[in-house]
DNA sequence: GCCTAAGCGAGACGGTACGTCTCGTCTTATC
DNA sequence: GATAAGACGAGACGTACCGTCTCGCTTAGGC
């Protein structure tokens, strides 16, 4: 077919390399400091990239910080298909639980928190944080309703909330997180409560 | 001069008066602009008392905001006991639920959100929002175990997670929040997987 | 007399201290490297006063530049009256003159450009540089008027123009500085074209 | 071979249509908004000649100013010989104050100014603003002197600071520009005071 | 009629100052 | 002795402009 439109533009392109050193930079802080000391001055500090770049870019820390962490869940948590539904949905149960547990789990609960107070804040956290595993979740839940291991009764919604919400509570309930035992019997109960009778 | 008759100490004394109008301005605040543009110049301005003395009794802004919306949540939802553990557990779902859905909603949203980040945020929200009906609901859910209602192999605290971690995820996860159907639904769910066979 | 209406104010009172160390350091600064390479964040940081109570004194940096640097002039060549109201021109010609010529001169040609471009930059030269010397001025020449030292048919501003306009004019026309005997040739011509016949 | 025959190097030549837009748009500027608010983006966005053409060309934004401007002072007061020597000093002197009136003439003072902190200011406006005329003024003078109607014992640049430096002052020293009647009376007075016995 | 070079517009980049904002502390006079 | 008033040091915010640096395109000689 004919030659691809363009593909380039005029002009020194976008240094994907400060992209990169960006978010790496971000997600450290975030390590390190936890959300509430993140500032886009020291961003730019550390990774060498001007504050102008920065929000060229970006709207701002909070959509920085969310990028930069999104990309750690969705390496941390993928979705992984054996075509045994139920089985699936009890291991990302289990490996999210543990990731939440960890330091890491802190910096999770700070970004949701933040987004409540923030312009698109919902949004951000929708596109970068939950939209990377949530297409790939429902096509789980929905392939196990297929299967009849899973009721069909249930929007696909809620099942998602039922599945995951306790996990996150446990981030902001004051409660110590979720341990390995305690896990497991979570997601044993909330799958069992799912599968179909 | 003499010494005061009572047990009035020299000086003049702490202003109640003060602490009220401060928490009055700060619960208002919270409710036009929410957490995150809630500061506390504002607060002193609108309240008249002055930025010490708000630092004398409060560590900061968060605290202040704590302290000033922590019986909202409480007397929004407060914990009957009818007799009948099912029922008033579902009840009480419902009422959160509710209580979530509405604008007094987002602001406890960002309050739990924002403890993560703060010194002393779990221990402040422990304390204010989530103790005060913690200990009732755990005494519904231990009633319910004895009555026979509810299974007595699941821990007390993941009872608790499983009913109110899903209403609480809503906040945080980009989705609409739960309309009244939707929180019938869930309920039913999770009191099923609940209650005894 | 009475009781004075008040004098002191409720608060803190303004810091003189900061006031001074905000001065001493802009004229440093200014002598170091010029008005061009002047910064508000240097003179913050090398006085010590942060940047907000700067901008709540003055309205910016030229404002401070001016202010500080007014003070230099005003005592560098303050104004001499004898009695003798043409012999004290004279005098005040050469030491502007001199003072012009050193190295300060270079940064009060800065100041006076900068000041074309500026928002309130002329009224802030009247206020700071010209005032403190101009009524004193003003009032020397009136008095050689009277005297019958000087001529009565040249209006006291184009007397003050002729005097001092040529010391100015060589800070920007790129010809060296009036060294002392031009400057006293230069008094000598413009005092005598003003002098009685 | 080895050495080209004509100027003509080998490649692109340089725009000499690139030149022109970018001193007739940094000209427009300079007269709508000042030197002050002249900003190499915008000269660059207007003429929609590259900044790095302009720097290829220019050393900065200063050097393109002075370059767009400086035909405008030449332009404007050009220096006549009609023979009378004291009649041609009093006719620039009159031209040259009304100039300096004009809103033109603020543009100039700004560009005087601004030079004294510039890395070549001086030596850019010794050749654009004041050698155009100054040896044109010169030779007015020396004819002068040698007719007879010029005082002989005053150097030339000294009559030349007495001639125009009170002009210049009037720029920067927050007075109002001369008015004719004023820019007579001055010329009057110091033609005067130069004219031979 | 290619080939090679230089000049060009577009525009992203690192740097850095701007003027504003909020925080939590402090220093007064007042009650 | 606790307040209100409010100035203060610290330091992040998001914007603007600077001068530099790639890019892909254009325009010419040289072969």
């Amino acid at each position: 077919m004919t030659t691809a439109p363009s593909g380039r533009r005029r002009g020194r392109p976008v240094s994907e390399e400060s992209r990169q050193a960006v978010l790496a930079a971000a997600a450290d802080l975030l390590d390190e400091k936890g959300y509430s000391r993140l500032t886009v001055d020291e961003i730019a500090r550390r990774s060498g990239v001007s504050k102008a770049t920065i929000y060229k870019h970006w709207t701002g820390g909070y959509d920085v910080a969310v990028a930069a962490y999104g990309l750690r869940v969705t390496d941390a948590v993928p979705t992984i298909q054996t075509g045994d539904a139920l089985a699936d949905l009890t291991s990302q149960i289990l490996r999210l639980a543990a990731f939440y547990a960890s330091p890491h789990g802190k910096v999770i609960a700070q970004l949701l928190a933040a987004g409540t107070g923030q312009p698109r804040g919902p949004e951000l956290l929708q596109e970068r944080f939950f939209a990377p595993r949530r297409s790939a979740t429902i096509e789980l839940i929905e392939r196990g309703k297929a299967d009849g291991q899973l009721r069909q009764d249930v929007p696909t919604q809620l099942v998602i909330d039922l599945l995951f919400g306790p996990i996150v509570f446990r981030l902001f309930n004051g409660e110590p997180p979720l341990d390995e035992g305690a896990a497991k019997e979570l997601a044993r109960i909330t799958v069992a409560s799912l599968a179909a009778s």
